[in-house]
RNA sequence: GGCGACGUAGCCAAGUGGUAAGGCAGGGCUCUGCAAAAGCCCCAUUCGGCAGUUCGAAUCUGCCCGUCGCCUCCA
């Protein structure tokens, strides 16, 4: 059975199989880092990442692009409020963007495009359009003139009457009609700009970045690339508007086989906006949770859902994580006793969920049901799939977060006991190690009550402890 | 106003015509000197409401109620 996947295109469920044999390019539409990303931003792209990790599992050559649009109306003005160069700020967050993507797992894009690198492929485009009859110059920019195209409207469901009786379309007498959208805009005084002969100096619109560019990466001979995708909320205009850009221009439309968009994330039920007063940055987030668990709780919904995000819900997801955790630190101490690789029930079954539309959420039943019995191996592959790599803090105990502080907390737990001095200009973890022997010392004699004041003693130290058939293992608590 | 999504146990959530996955929380048991951890088991006669289609509906149709999104920058 081949890969089920949804297409905004058709509205249905459809079989995956590539343009060309044995090879996927995407296209994402990625970050405008005028501003700080936002959770729902590493949902969207969470999302792709899986399915790119997924299509490589079923042995796809896969060509991952992911835009920048490092220009934007926001920055713009940022810069000149400011007195800053546009670029600065755009880099900056950018910067910031890339690393709450390596914290959360996301596989490094193939092509980055950023739009101002783009230029004269946005500008030979916009030329092909008006050259066409497709665009048209007016005093402030050059317009896309969506009476041209038959299919405007499709991708998102709407037709052209609706959208033009719509009272919240914008009133713009330079413009023919007002569902046309800029191209490019004439630069105004202060504001970043290149010449475009014999438009006139100015900068592209927002839309046709992305149709260049994917032209220029993807398909340069104008016959489709296989996924496009995004958030929802760019079906329209945005990816419309792509759509109505490239496929005039195209020796054989659609411009992407599949259109794959994922659900919006909302916070207190609503869309995070700095407006609604429930935005938080990402890389806050990032501070405050395990970027694995946040990957985990999406990995629960479904993709295409709008999911309403609470701290209750990334608690329990990080809980069931945990699980997770423990059982692959115990698949590891069995390991010996895995049985040779070999297809099993377990990849069956994840290969099932995975294959129908990318059901993560199924997925993980299947990882929660197989995780006591699984071959260390399998499930360390499956969960990289998933892009939750078992890392070293899955299997070493925090030690970390052990100061030189806590030797001396230890100490002050373990007065009375006479063995204070034990511990004595060690390590940690050399201390606890210690601590423990003693324990194991006294239970070997059978001094219960001596036992159970060692154990208080590290418990009130903050760490549990837990006894094995192997032998005693501890972990750190709050 | 137009387009669309969603409403499943205390919470999160899969399932979209064949008789309710999974996770968190909760309860029980096993193991253990005790505890913790782990393992095993239990936990929705029912899927927002009301009609209808069907041998059969959480799944299809209609109406109603509720929540949200897009139509403007938006992942």
């Amino acid at each position: 059975m081949p890969l089920q996947l949804y297409n905004t295109r058709t509205r249905t469920v459809e079989a995956f199989a590539p343009l060309r044999e044995g090879e996927v390019r995407i296209y994402v539409c990625g970050l405008t880092p005028s501003a700080q990303a936002h959770l729902g931003h590493a949902r969207s792209f969470l999302f792709f990442d899986v399915l790119r990790r997924y299509l490589a599992h079923r042995g796809y050559r896969v060509t991952y692009v992911q835009n920048v649009t490092d220009i934007d109306d926001r920055s713009i003005k940022a810069g000149i409020e400011t007195g800053q160069d546009y670029h600065a700020i755009v880099e900056h967050f950018y910067a910031e963007f890339k690393e709450s993507m390596r914290k959360l797992g996301i596989l490094e894009y193939d092509f980055e495009p950023y739009a101002t690198k783009y230029i004269g492929e946005i500008q030979q485009m916009i030329r092909e359009l008006v050259d066409g009859g497709h665009a048209y110059v007016t005093r402030d920019g050059v317009y896309y003139r969506v009476s041209t195209f038959q299919n405007y409207g499709r991708l998102a469901n709407r037709n052209v009457a609706d959208l033009e009786s719509g009272a919240r379309i914008e009133v713009d007498e330079n413009k023919e009609d007002p569902l046309d959208f800029a191209l490019w805009k004439f630069a105004k005084p202060r504001e970043p700009s290149w010449p475009f002969e014999p438009y006139g100096e100015g900068r592209p619109g927002w839309h046709i970045e992305c149709s260049a560019m994917a032209r220029a990466l993807l398909d340069p001979p104008g016959v489709g690339f296989d996924i496009h995708g995004g958030g929802a909320d760019l079906i329209f205009p945005h990816h419309e508007n792509e759509i109505a850009q490239s496929e005039p221009l195209m020796a054989q439309p659609p411009m992407a086989n599949f259109w794959v968009h994922g659900g919006l994330l909302l916070f207190d039920n609503r869309k995070m906006a700095k407006s609604l007063g429930n935005f938080e940055p990402l890389s806050d987030m990032l501070l405050r949770h395990d970027p694995q668990a946040i990957r985990w709780l999406f990995l629960q919904t479904g993709y295409r859902k709008v999911m309403n995000f609470t701290e209750d819900s990334i608690a329990a997801a990080a809980l069931g994580l945990s699980k997770i955790k423990t059982a692959y630190r115990l698949a590891l101490a069995r390991r010996d006793a895995d049985p040779p690789p070999q297809r099993s029930e377990f990849d069956e079954q994840m290969e099932a969920a995975l294959d129908d539309d990318v059901n993560t959420a199924a997925a993980l039943a299947v990882l929660y049901e197989f995780a006591a019995t699984a071959p260390v191996e399998r499930l360390r592959y499956w969960l990289t799939i998933l892009g939750i790599e078992p890392n070293d803090s899955w299997v070493a105990e925090p030690v970390v977060e052990l100061t030189a502080q806590f030797v001396g907390r230890l100490q002050a737990a373990l007065d009375g006991e006479g063995a204070a001095g034990e511990i004595e200009n060690l390590q940690p973890h050399e201390a606890i190690e210690r601590v423990i022997a003693m324990r194991a010392e006294a239970r070997r004699q059978k001094d219960w009550a001596g036992s159970d004041r060692l154990r208080d003693a590290l418990q009130r130290s903050g760490i549990d402890l837990h006894d094995t058939k192997e032998g005693t293992t501890w972990t750190v608590v709050g």
